[in-house]
DNA sequence: AATGTCCTCAACCGCTGTCCC
DNA sequence: AGGGACAGCGGTTGAGGACAT
């Protein structure tokens, strides 16, 4: 269906954001609020698709974001998480407040993917507590992650088009 | 000190689902 | 009902830093 032509256009900077697209983008936000990425861009003056645009947004620029250290109980959460739900960041996410989608896909490829595959030491794999697993798993989840559950219902994991 | 290899993470790409005309 | 536009997701890539030789 109508799909775009996606973030092959010329003339769009691709790659690391630098500083000055990253403060466009925050008070453009800030005063016009969030969504319309397509045209986004073009308001805003940057140089960027709207895809880039919001994956910066969401992942980096938003408010309540938290970057890196990853405690041990998130880190059983995500694990725990991942084996009831699979490959579902977003849901994953929405369980971990102030973390991302993208954040939490990295953190399993680079260190828990090699974690759970090590054999486990004690019947509980790796001597996280169950105090964060149990209220995630078991509770409802946050009510901001309603709306996008709408999305989490997709027909299994697909495979990218060919490499670059 | 120089070089090679591994690891991490920001960003991109292609696809699907939903909304709206 | 059909199709275009938009939003969002998950897999993958590549640059750069860390570490090993």
């Amino acid at each position: 269906m109508g799909r775009k032509p996606c973030c092959s256009k010329e003339g769009l900077n691709r790659g690391a954001w630098t500083a000055m697209e990253d403060d466009i983008l925050v008070s453009y936000i800030n005063k016009h609020g969030e969504g319309k990425w397509g045209s986004l861009p073009r308001r805003a003056g940057l140089q960027r698709c709207g895809k880039s645009c919001r994956l910066r947004w969401l992942n980096y620029l938003r408010p309540g974001i938290k970057r890196g250290n990853i405690s041990n109980d998130e880190e059983e959460l995500i694990v725990r998480l991942h084996r009831l739900l699979g490959n579902r960041w977003s849901l994953i996410a929405g369980r971990l407040p102030g973390r991302t989608d993208n954040e939490i896909k990295n953190y399993w490829n680079t260190t828990l993917s090699k974690k759970v595959l090590l054999p486990p030491q004690g019947s509980n794999h790796s001597g996280f507590s169950n105090q964060l697993q149990l209220q995630a798993v078991a509770s409802p989840p946050p009510p901001e992650d309603a709306a996008p559950q709408t999305r989490a219902a997709r027909s299994g994991p697909r495979r990218c088009g060919a490499p670059r």
